[in-house]
DNA sequence: CTTGAGCCTGTAGTTGATACAGGCGTTATG
DNA sequence: CATAACGCCTGTATCAACTACAGGCTCAAG
C-alpha cells in the first residue's frame, strides 16, 4: 500500500493540485470557516474528499467572480441550509454586479483622465511635464 | 491672538481639512516617509506651511489616479531632485496605466460572466439557480 | 477649576491571502 | 540502519493602505 492515509483521503497537497488553490489558502479558508474541517488522520493529517473538492471549486469561483470572503460565506450558507431560492441568489448577486459596475466606472474615469494626460506629454528630455503639472495641480 | 500657533503654522486638522485627507493618514503619510517632518511647536504639536498642503494635494492625487505608495515615492523623488525629465515621468505613468486598463479588461470580465448568468436567473421562488450551478460547475 | 476638544504616541484591526519558523512523520537512498 | 529530503502540522508575521483606538498632555472657554 501507498501512503496508508491515500485509501480514503486527500492530503492537502492533492486538493491543492487538484482545484490550484494555493496550499496556505486551504487551510486559511478552513481557519476563517469558509472550509469545514476536514477528518484527520491518525497523526492529525487532514484528509479530504470529493466534498471537500466541490466545496473549494465553489469558494475559488466566488472569489474569481470578486464576491468578497463575508458573501461567500453567505451564499456558502444559502446552499448549506438547501432552502435557498434563486431569488435569495439573485438578491445578493444583484448589489455585488452593481459594486462590480462601479469599480470599472471609477477605473475608466481614472485611465481616462491618465490617458489624455499622458497624450500632452512631449516624451522628450525637459523637465516640464503635463502629467506633475496635473498632479500638483 | 487666536491659537499662539496659528502664526506661523498649520495644525494637523487644518491641513486635513484643507486637503480632505483624512487625519490618521497624514500621520501615516509622515510614517512611511512620503510626507516630511514638520516643525513641531514648543510642546510638540506639528505645524505645517502651504508646501506641506502642496505635496498632499499631490499625493492625493496620485492616489486617485491609482498610484500605489511605492509608485508615488518615486514620483515625489523625481520631483524632489528636479532634475526629472518628461520622458521620465511618462516612463514611470506608462506601466501604470497598462496596469489599469488590465483590471479594467478583469472587472469588465467578470462583470459579463455574472450578468449573462443572472440574466438566466428566474428569480422565482425554486430552489434551482443557474448562478449557484455556474459557481458549483 | 473643570470640561471638552485637540494633539501626541504607539499599537491593533481591516481584507485576502502568503510566507516562514520550528517541530514531527514518512519515504528514499546509501 | 542511518540520514537526508520531503510533507505535514502549528502559530505567527508580513503585505497594502489605511483607520481606529487607548492612554496621556495641552489648551481655550465657561
Amino acid at each position: 500500500m501507498a501512503k496508508h492515509t491515500s485509501v480514503n483521503g486527500l492530503q492537502r497537497s492533492v486538493l491543492s493540485r487538484r482545484t490550484g488553490c494555493h496550499l496556505e489558502t486551504i487551510r486559511y479558508y478552513e481557519n476563517i470557516g469558509l472550509m469545514p474541517e476536514p477528518p484527520r488522520s491518525p497523526k492529525g493529517y487532514r484528509l479530504y474528499d470529493e466534498t471537500h473538492v466541490q466545496r473549494l471549486r465553489f469558494i475559488l469561483r466566488s472569489r474569481e467572480l470578486g464576491f468578497g470572503i463575508d458573501e461567500i460565506r453567505g451564499l456558502l450558507d444559502l446552499v448549506d441550509r438547501k432552502a435557498q431560492t434563486c431569488a435569495e441568489i439573485q438578491e445578493r448577486t444583484k448589489p455585488h454586479l452593481a459594486e462590480i459596475r462601479a469599480k470599472i466606472a471609477d477605473l475608466r474615469r481614472i485611465e481616462r483622465l491618465l490617458a489624455r494626460t499622458m497624450a500632452q506629454c512631449s516624451g522628450e528630455d525637459v523637465p516640464e511635464c503635463p502629467i506633475l503639472d496635473a498632479l500638483a495641480a
